[in-house]
RNA sequence: UACCCGAUGGUGUAAUUGGUAACACAACAGGUUUUGGUCCUGUCGUUCCAGGUUCAAGUCCUGGUCGGGUAGCCA
């Protein structure tokens, strides 16, 4: 793994001998889907381990039941194991402390620390000032130590609305830092938790949970984003102010932000709700369990998490630089296969009828053993609309009327004659083939440049092909006034592909190549048996359209 | 106009902790190729600004500029 300012951290306290191990974690809050921005920080938090001497426990972040469902808990184990970490034993939640973290908020009651506050939401904000003005204390910020044990019992038993009461911590209404204006620690919710069920009338907040969550669990190292950065004043304070077992040190770094995507589990949820996406895993989603089901790979993830690399300044990474990493294990692993997406019907004149001839193919191009397959070859092909054109603009290799092109791994043929229907529109070639070319070369050595791919009519497989585009138009969604303007109407395009016969019995979840075209996953949710429907995982890079858009401003120049 | 944080090519990270600015992506230009894929080669920077310390500053000091975060009974 790249190093960087927390690893160095960690090297210089384990050289120093502040730790002998390093304990981490990852603290989900279990309200939604993981997406590729939790990757960044699973892959830092679950890589530590893996070059240092200790762990990284699973800690779920359940303190608000009104948001968190036992749905998300168990897709997010999943997704987590699926990129190949490992919690061991180390599986927590923040509601396994609610006792501790109760005697806690009883401890500073009894410290004179904290205090029952009887002023409504909108009084409270009032009271704690502005960003350039101090706050003024609230009028029940002396409430003597019995009765602020007597009112914060009371709201434990339910006997006080919800709304009517908070407790806070008594630190300092005039501090520049607005979470030191006696933030709140308790709150009523008479809302029934996804593990504590009906214990619990009143749940802590966050600041009061995870410091003191990481304090019991031991750990060392507590990484978390930069908007916590405000936070650590307060974190470091309930730490000082309670007698905890441990003292866990939090460090921020800045969150994984890509271009033409947005990141928040509100937008997602919102996408999901109002039915623009299929779920969660849509394979359009920047989700784990989404891109899961396009294709990429667990390996493409870690290694795009690991070129990101961990700093503190917001950054916006290329999308493009995903999609390296992508291809790049892509390329190396995944058997090609022919798919028409776009179908131009093709007759070997000089072909003889009804023959058939299995041509041997390679699975990848290089690696032996990867072996060989055999596609058929017949007298009626398929081949890309786009690999014919009438009239051909320069540099154009692939077929146009006398020229010759190489089918893959099949024969020389030259494009004879074209047929076409009343509008005009090209919708059948014929041509004539080399007997000497077989497997695509001949004795005499002469050049062919263009190389297209077909399948056989009689023989291909009709299959469902799932176009993605990116799901917005702009390069920063997030930052638009209404992100939901943004969606790309076609973000999704369905295709009726002809593909080679061997892929009927492609499994769900396998990866392939469509030559020239691009990788493709069977869908895990559409495919049937016999019947796969393909995702488009990512383009091949296509260097021929970057010619061809050149070819034509020069044209108009 | 409060407090906190940040600033290195188009993008993202490095820089032996004061010693020749490196790696990857993108873009562009070539080469190889039975995928216009892959692969190979090359091109692309006054380290935000101004002072200062030093033989030597991306790194240290001072002042500024710009960007981000913070006023939930969310996390």
């Amino acid at each position: 793994m790249a190093e960087n300012f927390i690893r160095d951290i960690i090297k210089d306290d384990l050289a120093a001998g502040r730790h002998q191990q390093v304990v981490v974690r990852f603290p989900p809050e279990p309200n939604g889907y993981l997406h590729i921005g939790h990757a960044k920080a699973i892959c830092l938090n679950f890589g530590l381990p893996e070059d240092f001497p200790g762990r990284c426990h699973l800690r779920f972040d359940d303190t608000n039941p009104t948001k968190e469902e036992m749905e998300y808990v168990e897709a997010i184990q999943e997704d987590i194991r699926w990129l190949g970490f490992d919690w061991g034993e180390h599986l927590y939640y923040a509601s396994d402390y609610f006792d501790q973290l109760h005697e806690w908020a009883i401890h500073l009651i009894r410290e004179g620390k904290a205090y029952v506050e009887s002023l409504s939401a909108e009084q409270i904000r009032e009271y704690r000032g502005t960003l350039t003005e101090p706050g003024r204390n609230s009028p029940f910020r002396d409430r003597p130590i019995e009765e602020n044990l007597e009112l914060f019992a009371a709201m434990g038993r339910g006997e006080l609305e919800e709304g009517s009461h908070v407790l806070r911590a008594k630190i300092d209404m005039a501090s520049p830092n607005m979470n030191m204006r006696d933030p709140t620690l308790y709150r009523i919710r008479k809302a029934s938790h996804h593990r504590t069920g009906d214990k619990w009338c009143i749940y802590p907040m966050y600041d009061f949970t995870h410091g003191q969550s990481d304090a019991m669990e031991g750990i060392t190292h507590s990484l978390c984003s930069l908007e916590f950065e405000n936070h650590r004043p307060l974190y470091d304070w309930f730490l000082e102010n309670l007698p905890v077992p441990h003292r866990p040190r939090q460090i921020e770094f800045a969150r994984l932000n890509l271009n033409r995507t947005v990141m928040s589990k509100r937008k997602l949820l919102q996408l999901v709700e109002n039915g623009h996406v299929e779920g969660w895993n849509d394979p359009r989603m920047p989700t784990l369990s989404g891109m899961r089901r396009r294709g990429v790979t667990a390996t493409a993830i870690r290694n795009f998490c690991d070129v990101v690399g961990v700093a503190k300044r917001d950054s916006m990474v290329d999308i493009a630089l995903l999609e390296h990493c992508l291809r790049e294990d892509l390329n190396a692993h995944s058997p090609r296969r022919m798919a028409v997406l776009d179908p131009l019907k093709v007759v070997i004149d000089n072909y003889p009828e009804g023959q058939v001839e299995q041509m041997e193919a390679e699975n990848i191009p290089g690696v032996a053993e990867a072996g060989t397959r055999k596609v058929p070859f017949s007298k009626v092909l398929y081949i890309e609309k786009e690999d014919f054109r009438e009239q051909a603009p320069r540099k154009y290799f692939r077929m146009k009327p006398g020229q010759e092109v190489r089918l893959r791994y099949a024969y020389y043929v030259t494009c004879t004659e074209v047929v076409k229907n009343d509008a005009g529109e090209v919708v059948e070639i014929h041509c004539r083939y080399d007997p000497e070319s077989k497997g695509g070369n001949t004795a005499d050595g002469r050049r062919v440049k263009g190389t297209i791919h077909w399948v056989s009519a009689d023989h291909a497989l009709a299959a469902e092909v799932r176009q993605y585009g990116p799901l917005f138009l702009s390069e920063n969604p997030a930052a638009e006034e209404d992100f939901l303007q943004d969606l790309n109407p076609d973000s999704l395009t369905v295709l009726t592909a002809q593909v080679e016969p061997g892929l009927a019995e492609a499994e769900p979840g396998s990866r392939f190549q469509f030559e020239r075209k691009g990788y493709y996953c069977v869908d895990t949710a559409h495919s049937q048996p016999g019947k796969p429907v393909f995702n488009l995982t990512v383009g091949l890079r296509d260097s021929w359209a970057k010619i061809e858009s050149k070819e034509r401003q020069k044209a108009k120049a």
